[in-house]
DNA sequence: GTGAAAGCGCTAACAA
DNA sequence: TTGTTAGCGCTTTCAC
């Protein structure tokens, strides 16, 4: 395979020149501009990323934390970082932490090691202290969930507001008794979205019952079900429900049809992310609507420009309130 | 950031001392041992892969092509490949082309230029006469979807034998009228499990009706959706439903719902590759179930032998079929 | 067991 | 406009 070298040997002239040629440079002459794409031509030559990374000391990879691949909110995220950082001429590594030290310290590693130029995080469970420590020497921002103590900027939506605005939606259709799927409250967005429910209700003067309020371990299917049968066999049974992301609130669904009762009629349904699959359920899902893709847009032109050590400022992203099947019967 | 020279003056050594001390070779004293590592500790050193990847001249990156990142099926897949290759210190780079070949070269690009040391391909519409061009000098496996000519090894189930077991259990369980959802013919497994439709059809004497045969553009919900509405809406409806995939049955489900019919009692269903939100539908899907994790990690096994010299052979592994609500009332 | 030195493939400062 | 050359940070061969 042909180097750099052997290019200029073949086109008659220095290497300089070729990497002029490679790197579109405009003081070349027309004349041997042809002279060495033909010799690249001829040659087959393929310029080496590795050779030319090592060079201006970067690698034009950016590194994308995630718990789970399998949570479909991200993936408009992850499209709208890629979208952005192609036409910036970045690549993505998507990493898989599944809220694991050991991995996350893997791919900690790979920016340390040079091998990423900045890291988006977007992983819940993320070891916050190195993060911060990491942030000192690296490019980071921090996308949807982040942490305000560790001054790393952040793109997001305003928790508190957006789960307010879908209690509230329930409230105006007539609920009173309305239970909350919540996670782990270590978590910030839970404490947050839990937050804006409390205070939808307290705007109206329904008071907070502790025990229609449910925890979950992870935002998946099956902790929604497990969630919605305990709500199901609790006394004065709520005529609602709002969880704190669709996965759980399909969950929830899945379980009120197999108990018997009906969406929205018996009990109404709110999510959080509107995910592809909250369409696809029987009844479709009322829920908030993130601008995912902007904010991975967003959150890659962040890290960009840190990259290239500029200051950022963190962004606070709308949201919409989405009224589907599940609310409106 | 410290490199390898001010390590080794730290230490009072040569850099190839450090650097022995790095990759762990037995040749070192215990007590210049000790010397380099105490100074690696002090000036917070790591090793910089740039600088080792072009004396190596690897980068320990895998590329994966995918059309989508949000279609679930290659969720566990990709997590297995993730797991081989994090396992043998390789990470990986996933790649959406979005079935655009414009994009699709910017990624085989990145194996040209040395950025990438291998491509595990499982994009159905992947250029495959480039890719059998570029398997000339570089590492590349295909998985799932492949095609025989390219003379490119392949890890896959016997999708035809698959189909005709799907196909095949509509049939025990009473029904003669089944129609087929399928994609563009243009692709090698649509065209096997078309004929795995036919041969179980064949095999208990049902003439195949050509009408009942239906092709979508994707596999997409929507698609399904649509697809569902025109059998619906046909003459000598059929009783039960074959689609080439889950999100088309998960559409054909949906469309059947609204159109007032149950399902299994009025029309049965299955799909195809047991993503995850089969289960989460109502009434949860019968389909065939791939090993996807493991189609994963020997995909990326296979990939590094590759990348390491190996010869490799092509794989064809097992399945199953998964009955669930859809087809037994 | 350790060190000197070459070289992986490229870019850019400087010289001509 | 073009060429010479140093050097990015590492590994490895060859001496000692």
């Amino acid at each position: 395979m042909a180097n750099i070298q052997q290019v200029a040997k073949q086109a008659g002239v220095s290497v300089a020149t070729v990497s002029r040629v490679l790197n579109g440079q405009s003081t070349v002459t027309a004349k041997t501009r042809i002279k060495v794409e033909d010799a690249i031509k001829k040659l087959n030559y393929e310029p080496s990323l590795l050779g030319r990374n090592l060079r201006n000391s970067e690698s034009r990879i950016l590194l994308i934390l995630i718990p789970k691949i399998a949570n479909p909110f991200y993936l408009d995220i992850i499209n709208g970082i890629e979208t952005a950082a192609l036409s910036q001429n970045y690549n993505i590594l998507l990493c898989e932490t599944d809220s694991n030290p050991e991995r996350e310290n893997i791919y900690f590693d790979l920016v340390r090691k040079k091998m990423a130029d900045g890291i988006i995080s977007m992983d819940p469970a993320v070891n916050i202290d190195t993060l911060t420590e990491l942030a000192e020497r690296h490019a980071i921002i921090q996308c949807s969930e982040y942490s305000e103590d560790s001054g790393i900027p952040y793109v997001t939506i305003d928790n508190e507001e957006a789960a307010y605005r879908a209690v509230k939606h329930l409230i105006k259709i007539g609920h009173e008794n309305i239970a909350l799927i919540n996670t782990d409250e270590k978590y910030l967005y839970a404490r947050q979205r839990k937050a804006g429910y409390r205070k939808a209700l307290e705007e109206h003067n329904i008071p907070v019952n502790e025990d229609h309020i449910y925890y979950t371990q992870q935002l998946g299917f099956e902790y929604g079900q497990q969630a919605m049968k305990k709500i199901l066999g609790s006394k004065n049974r709520p005529t609602a429900v709002f969880a704190v992301s669709d996965l759980l609130a399909i969950g929830a669904l899945k379980e009120i049809n197999s108990y018997g009762l009906n969406v929205p009629d018996d009990i109404a349904v709110v999510g959080f992310d509107k995910i592809d699959f909250s369409n696809m359920t029987n009844p479709t899902l009322t829920t908030i609507a993130q601008p995912m893709h902007r904010m991975g847009t967003i959150a890659a032109e962040m890290l960009i420009d840190k990259i290239k050590g500029a200051d950022v400022e963190s962004i606070i992203l709308d949201y919409e309130l989405v009224i589907r099947e599940s609310t409106s019967g």
